[in-house]
DNA sequence: AAGTTCCGCAACCGCCGGTGC
DNA sequence: GGCACCGGCGGTTGCGGAACT
């Protein structure tokens, strides 16, 4: 016996959403808030499956989405972040500010692959085009055939941590753990004994792209936001431990904002009460906007 | 102007991981 | 441990408009 469908596909309607829908949709996320997405659409009066009530909200209806075309500096970003990600979309989308892992995809496949091709640099690998040819055989960073390339989930998962620990470190660590100095004091990830445990080919491969990382002139936005309608972490959490803190870490940083008609600012660092209660400079992104909402009623 | 091809993007599909029973 | 449910993700599809012939 298969799993059951998420919703009654034979009383669902499919294809573009029309004005009505889109509004049905808003109004009731407006007032009720994300979540359920598999309730919503009867209780929205929206023949939808809620996969697709939730994809329309994430990647069209959200307020704080941003529209137009991607920046040069956008471009670059998703270019560094897919190197070190590979096809992660929604890890990447997690450090594009009013992006969707949905449009920086679509953004991929159709503008950054052909501009990396046009540089001579091979959109899978991020190796030039003539050296992977010349040097591909029985490596294991060969991935030209053979999609997405970059690293297997172990690494991933730990360029994650680092990347989360690396630079969210100051904000982060400094809320959860205000004494600390630094990155290895926090327990930020980073400690020794991941390393250690590395082969050298894998470290001297981090370090390299740590390294191109970190040396160029990224801004990812050392902060950290709340995830919508979610119960937030507090210190006394008992899943308040490294590893759960840098889970916590959302990749979304901007991507969550709730309508403002029933969201209230919040950050994160003020809420819990290492920042006065005026809004400090991460409440605030480089446009003026608040970047930190929570519901009302949460 | 009409037909065809190309391209971008919204939406869908299937799978996976987490969670609760 | 097994099952069902749910949210989320990445890959793919297909429609509609733009570009071309």
């Amino acid at each position: 016996m298969g799993r059951s469908p998420c919703c009654e596909k034979a009383h669902t309607n499919k294809g573009a959403w029309t004005k009505e829908e889109d509004q049905r949709l808003i109004d009731y996320i407006r007032v009720h808030g994300e979540g359920c997405w598999r309730s919503l659409p009867k209780a929205a009066g929206l023949l939808r499956c809620g996969k697709s009530c939730r994809l329309r909200w994430i990647n069209y209806l959200r307020p704080d989405l941003k529209r137009g075309n991607f920046t040069e500096e956008e471009d670059e970003l998703i270019i560094k972040l897919h190197s070190l990600l590979g096809n992660k979309w929604s890890l990447i989308a997690g450090r594009l500010p009013g992006r969707t892992d949905n449009e920086i995809k679509n953004y991929w496949n159709t503008h950054i692959k052909r501009k990396l091709i046009n540089r001579g640099v091979d959109p899978h690998t991020h190796q030039p085009l003539n050296e992977i040819a010349g040097t591909a055989t029985a490596s294991h960073l060969d991935f030209r055939n053979s999609s997405p390339p970059p690293l297997p989930v172990a690494e991933i998962s730990l360029m994650k941590q680092r990347i989360n620990a690396e630079y969210t470190c100051n904000d982060y660590t400094a809320m959860v753990n205000p004494k600390a100095e630094s990155v290895e004091d926090a327990n930020c990830t980073s400690s020794g004994t991941t390393t250690e445990e590395e082969p050298p080919q894998l470290q001297q491969r981090q370090k390299q792209q740590r390294q191109e990382l970190f040396d160029s002139e990224l801004n990812l936005e050392l902060s950290v936001g709340l995830r919508p309608f979610k119960a937030e972490p507090t210190l006394a959490s008992p899943a308040n431990t490294a590893e759960s803190k840098l889970q916590q870490v959302p990749y979304q940083l901007f991507g969550t904002v709730q309508s403002a008609m029933v969201a209230q600012a919040v950050c994160l660092c003020c809420h819990i009460g290492f920042q006065s209660s005026e809004l400090c400079r991460n409440c605030q992104n480089s446009n003026g906007f608040y970047r930190f909402y929570r519901p009302f009623d949460s």
